[in-house]
DNA sequence: GGGATGCGTATTGTATTCAATCTGTATTTA
DNA sequence: TAAATACAGATTGAATACAATACGCATCCC
């Protein structure tokens, strides 16, 4: 196996374990740890980190080791903030330029989205609808407002998967209005209605912001606290 | 001096000379001559052209040398689709979050710009204009719009780096116009005023707008062509 | 003459080595 | 006992050395 298909195995893992958790915000990556683990160099895999930092999936510091991007309280509102919008501009681009071999792209991406929702892991999901929406972003094609849009699925992946509570209904039929609305998002891109789309994204975002919230502010417990009288 | 500095020397030269034309959009950068500029070996170097490719200044081929990112006619399109967009969230934003300090720096800035304007060269108005729309996007403070907003900065430089012409007194004018709109968003910023400081975005943005339509489009020249008869 | 093929040089990518900086612990001192 | 400091080990940053890849030119073949 070459250096260079190494280099983007790594890369590649990297990514995917950030947007699954496995490499958790805030945590640190051991450089020499991956140097063994993908049989290269320190130099290269600097370079991967580079990257990624460029990507907002780490932060480099000074003299420190490479950092997975945090995801504060402060984050998250600057999340709900910017999402709708830049997710509404990228869909009604989307509407505008795709391209035929892109929808069949992002029905095949939307078939695994839907395969991952019957038999896959959480983990499956968050990288399926990742990739949904990646492709999205692919028709878009705007160089400008991409940087941004993808750092918004980076840490959209990982919220929903901090999110996620698997025992709850409400959460399953969230998962099935979410593909639904894949659908009718590939149908308005499709038809090329450009309002439609952006309308979808709005929606789209809606659902995560209350399943969000749901989250932050569950219902209260209906059970009276145990006192010391009761031992 | 050290080798830490060193290296962020060759950032900032880099930067500043991508924005100003000093490296034109598509130049291939030399590594080695750079190492021997600035007292850097190759790896620092390299390291720098990677930070530079994540923050859009700069594009990474595989076995190939590092280039200036280009801007072809489609990406101006891009540019003027996504501008106002953004920089009216960047400006509502810096509005709402804009502390006493920040709003004394962007004074400052908008002093050096009007210093640039009497007596820079080109090149100092754009980079003092640039360091203006710098600290509105620290004011705004968006984790997610910051990345897309600072490609939009960089472009912007070059675009008014390219189509500038000092012959032209629309073009005189023009600036003028420019630093009494910067004194109407740092205004609106100081009142807290988002809807106002969004408006002006927009109207920033159709000055741009202009300015580069007159150019692509200038008035057809009122001269008879000469023919072969007259000779 | 036009195009394809192969070699030499130059440039890019990776590994290794060396230097600088940080972190944690133990010791000292007030 | 608590804080400060100094040292040792570990980790990060830069430089050098080595390997792989691409580009230009000449030659060869059609």
């Amino acid at each position: 196996m070459s250096a260079k298909s190494r280099k983007s195995d790594l890369s590649m893992a990297l990514r995917q374990g950030i947007l699954t958790l496995k490499y958790a915000p805030g945590d640190d990556l051991d450089e020499v740890a991956l140097c063994e683990a993908f049989g290269l160099s320190r130099t290269p895999v600097r370079e991967v980190f580079r990257e990624l930092d460029g990507l907002g999936y780490v932060e480099l510091r000074q003299n420190r080791s490479a950092r997975v991007a945090d995801l504060s309280h402060t984050r998250l509102r600057d999340f709900f903030l910017a999402a709708p919008m830049i997710y509404a501009a990228i869909l009604r681009l989307a509407a505008i330029h795709a391209r035929r071999e892109q929808i069949e792209k992002l029905k095949a991406a939307q078939e695994e989205f839907r395969a991952a929702l019957r038999t896959g892991s959480v983990a499956d999901r968050a990288l399926a609808n990742n990739r949904f929406h990646e492709i999205t972003g692919e028709m878009a094609g705007n160089t400008y407002l991409l940087p941004s849009f993808r750092r918004l699925l980076i840490d959209h992946a990982r919220i929903g998967m901090t999110f996620y509570r698997p025992q709850s209904d409400d959460m399953a039929a969230n998962l099935v209005t979410a593909s639904d609305q894949h659908e009718a998002i590939i149908a308005a891109i499709e038809a090329g209605d450009e309002a439609g789309a952006a309308r979808l994204a709005e929606d789209h975002w809606a659902l995560s912001r209350d399943q969000f919230e749901r989250f932050v502010m569950p219902p209260a417990l209906d059970i009276p606290l145990a006192t010391s009288s009761t031992a």
